[in-house]
Order: C-alpha cells, then structure tokens, then sequence
DNA sequence: GTCCTGATCCTCT
DNA sequence: GAGGATCAGGACG
C-alpha cells in the first residue's frame, strides 16, 4: 500500500523527514526496481534555490500542481532529477529525492546502469533516476495511481542528519538537506 | 582520497 | 547568451 495523498499535504521539511527510509518504486514492462530512501532536499516557498522562486513557468508547472505527484527536470542537458510534490496545491513547494539504498530489481539497476557496484547504483539524483528508469515523461504523473509510488518503512528508519544542500549557489546556508545517518549509499557526506 | 574538466541542451534572462 | 538541485573519468598525491 502506498502513501496516501494526504501524507504528502503536510509541511514540506516533516514530508521530507518522513521519507527517509520510505521505498521509491517504479513499475514498468522491463521490471520492477526499488530503492529505499536515504537522502532528501526540501526546496520551499521564498527560497531562491528552489525552481519555483520566479513562479510558474512550463517547466516548473508540476511543483504548483497538488501534493502527492512527481516532479521531473532535466539537468545540465542530459540527466535527470525526480521530486515529490508536498503541502497545499500552488505554493510550488517539493522534495528532491537525492538517494536510495537499492532494494529490489536490483539487476535492472545494474543493466541501466551499466555498472553493478550497489554503492554507485543510485548514490545520486541523476543515477537513482537512471536506475529506476525514471523519464521526464513522469513529470506531473500521480503516486497514487501509476507506475511511480512510494511505499512506507518496512525496517526501522535510522537516526536523521539535517545540513545543507548540495549544488547550489543560492540560499546555500539553509539546513534543508535530509539523510539517515550512517547510510553507505549517501550522494556524499 | 582531492581537484578539474567535458558532456550536452533546454529554460529563462 | 548564460547557466544550471549532475556524473564520470583522469591527473595528481
């Protein structure tokens, strides 16, 4: 059973928290792949790091859409992010998933990959993507009903570190970075 | 391990 | 026309 919509129409940063250790699954004619979450951002209303700052543009539609829905990008031309959308519909607020621990179709992972180590399988916003087989066709897709959801914990959620985020020049010093503590499959530390 | 670079392209200025 | 919410590979120590 996957997260009901209403989990997703919280406050941003406890949506973010409660991820963490949650299962990103996605469902498609190759297979089934699976990762469990152990890295987010929160990205938020009057935060200029976040797509959303300049308001709405075609590209960032998906983040002003209701909560409990992706939101897909392409970086730097040729990779791939994926975000889910949080609190009340129009505030263009979201979480960027940043990394899973591999769980389950986990050979392909490592065939969209073209890697097998499970370290670097997903350690990352652009691997995690290419290893789930996450394309911008999602973008604006439910999780409540199509082949991207979000599964609850199955295994006791570890201790949670708060620092800031990575990549960005703006609001750089804000502590909207999410991760459980002691995770080998982390995009950094 | 750290630092640097090239890839690649669409969006917004 | 600039600049990304990135990744992989190479140089170097």
């Amino acid at each position: 059973m996957s997260l009901p919509r209403s989990f997703y129409e919280r406050d941003t940063v406890a949506v973010a928290r409660d991820l963490l250790g949650c299962l990103l699954i996605h469902q498609e004619k190759a297979g089934t792949a699976a990762g469990r979450i152990v890295e987010v951002e929160a990205y938020l209303r009057d935060d200029p790091a976040a797509h959303s700052y300049r308001g709405m543009t075609e590209r960032n539609r998906a983040m002003f859409g209701p909560a409990g829905h992706a939101y897909v990008y392409r970086i730097y031309g040729l990779h791939t992010c994926v975000n889910v959308v949080t609190g009340a519909e129009g505030t263009g607020e979201a979480v960027l998933i940043r990394a899973l621990e591999p769980v389950a179709g986990i050979g392909l992972m490592q065939a969209r990959r073209g890697r097998d180590d499970l370290i670097s399988l997903a350690n990352g916003p652009g691997k995690l993507t290419e290893a789930l087989g996450i394309t911008i066709d999602l973008d604006g897709a439910s999780l409540s009903c199509g082949p991207l959801w979000i599964d609850p914990p199955t295994t006791p959620v570890e201790e949670i570190v708060q620092t800031t985020r990575v990549g960005i020049t703006k609001a750089a010093d804000l502590p909207l970075r999410f991760y459980l503590k002691g995770s080998r499959y982390l995009s950094r530390r």
